[in-house]
DNA sequence: TGTGTTCTAGATGTGCTAAG
DNA sequence: CTTAGCACATCTAGAACACA
């Protein structure tokens, strides 16, 4: 698994140096042990410059040249790293430790007699950037809320870009890359010549948003975590008087009576912030400690007044059921399942038949 | 004119390094 | 060991551009 996309980056690795310096280079192993050591591949340098070891670092920029070094280093052959991208910077220190490397731009230092080769100041490109895995900006953070609109509408993904954008509220330029990305991941098709976009794969589209979400955009829409001075503080406060939603479980009480809400989650728009925690005499949560009576603060990504109630956009589908000053069930259900506890899975399957199924059913 | 695509500047985020 | 500032990379909004 990690392996298989540690031998691709090494092959895109010796295509970029081949296309950057007319030599060849030679992959004479893959993924195997020497000593006990697990050597990620060998390659054989032209000019009888002989073999090295190769270390394959995914994401080299956020790893520690040191702790690469003494692993290169400590290889039971002499070893050279393999990045997606080195930047001069850090070229300019692997060239001084003595490491060689190559990336897949076609960035390079090997010091291997006869063989001299020092190449750095090569950027990745658009391209790369596409190629790249996880390079799917449809799940990305902006990507997301996008993804999300047309969940909730799907008829959505066949208007105008600009459409698209204004309900969904993001750039025009950032719908493009989540439209190509949806093609990419097989959740879009373009049928005939006509623009006529449709989604397919809809149930695992919205698997993959749920378990993107938590990682990627709900971070940064967190604005707090406070603490309630009794556990029914709740029941009084009606979020519609502050454009908030309520998330998670006490959506989930709400959607199907059947939970017993114990931590609150609010959607709440940035600006109603202060008022919405005073008026609740909510506090901020200490650090660690005490489960009770607490409260995570989001703020809204998604625009209620398109999400619920569009109809110039022809979809029979659109969600009918929602409940006012509550989130969505989409976004309630993956909060529910980010939750990982029992009782709130069963919450969210109840309401996955009860909202989200038929809505996200294909004809 | 309406639509999609590409480019760029600025904002944001992250690890690194130097300073305390 | 912790912190602050820095350098670099990534992401996104919005505009310019291209196409039909």
């Amino acid at each position: 698994m990690r392996a298989k996309q540690d031998i691709e980056l090494l092959q895109e690795a010796v295509k970029a140096f081949e296309a950057e310096t007319n030599l060849t280079i030679d992959i004479v192993g893959e993924g195997f042990f020497d000593n006990h050591r697990e050597i990620d591949g060998m390659i054989e340098l032209p000019y009888q410059a002989g073999r090295l070891g190769v270390e394959v670092k995914n994401w080299a920029q956020h790893a520690n040249i040191g702790a690469i070094a003494n692993q290169i280093k400590a290889m039971p052959v002499e070893g050279m790293l393999v990045a997606d991208y080195i930047n001069p910077a850090m070229a300019e220190r692997l060239r001084k430790l003595g490491i060689h490397f190559l990336d897949t731009v076609g960035n390079a230092y090997i010091n291997k007699p006869p063989l001299y080769i020092w190449v750095i100041n090569k950027k990745p490109n658009q391209a790369h950037k596409q190629l790249k895995e996880g390079g799917n900006r449809a799940f990305d953070a902006t990507g997301l809320k996008v993804v999300f609109g047309v969940l909730c509408n799907p008829g959505l993904v066949a208007a105008p870009y600009r459409k698209i954008a204004e309900q969904t509220d993001v750039a025009l330029g950032t719908v493009g890359w989540v439209v190509n990305g949806l093609k990419e991941a097989g959740y879009l098709l373009d049928r005939g010549k006509k623009k006529d976009r449709r989604l397919t794969e809809r149930q695992k589209l919205l698997e993959r948003w749920v378990e993107a979400y938590p990682e990627k955009l709900q971070p940064k829409l967190k604005l707090g975590e406070f603490v309630a001075d009794n556990p029914h503080w709740w029941e009084a406060v009606d979020t519609e008087k502050y454009d908030a939603f309520w998330g998670g479980e006490i959506a989930a009480a709400k959607y199907t009576g059947y939970l017993k809400p114990k931590m609150a989650t609010v959607y709440l728009p940035e600006a109603r912030r202060g008022q919405f925690l005073a008026d609740a005499r909510l506090r901020k949560a200490p650090d660690h400690v005490g489960a009770g009576n607490r409260v995570k603060v989001y703020g809204t990504f998604w625009r209620p007044d398109r999400v619920n109630a569009n109809r110039e956009i022809k979809d029979t589908k659109a969600i009918e059921k929602y409940l006012t000053g509550v989130a969505p069930p989409i976004l309630v259900y993956a909060d529910l399942i980010a939750t990982g506890d029992g009782r709130n899975r069963e919450a969210a399957r109840m309401i996955h038949e009860r909202y989200i199924a038929e809505h996200l059913r294909e004809d």
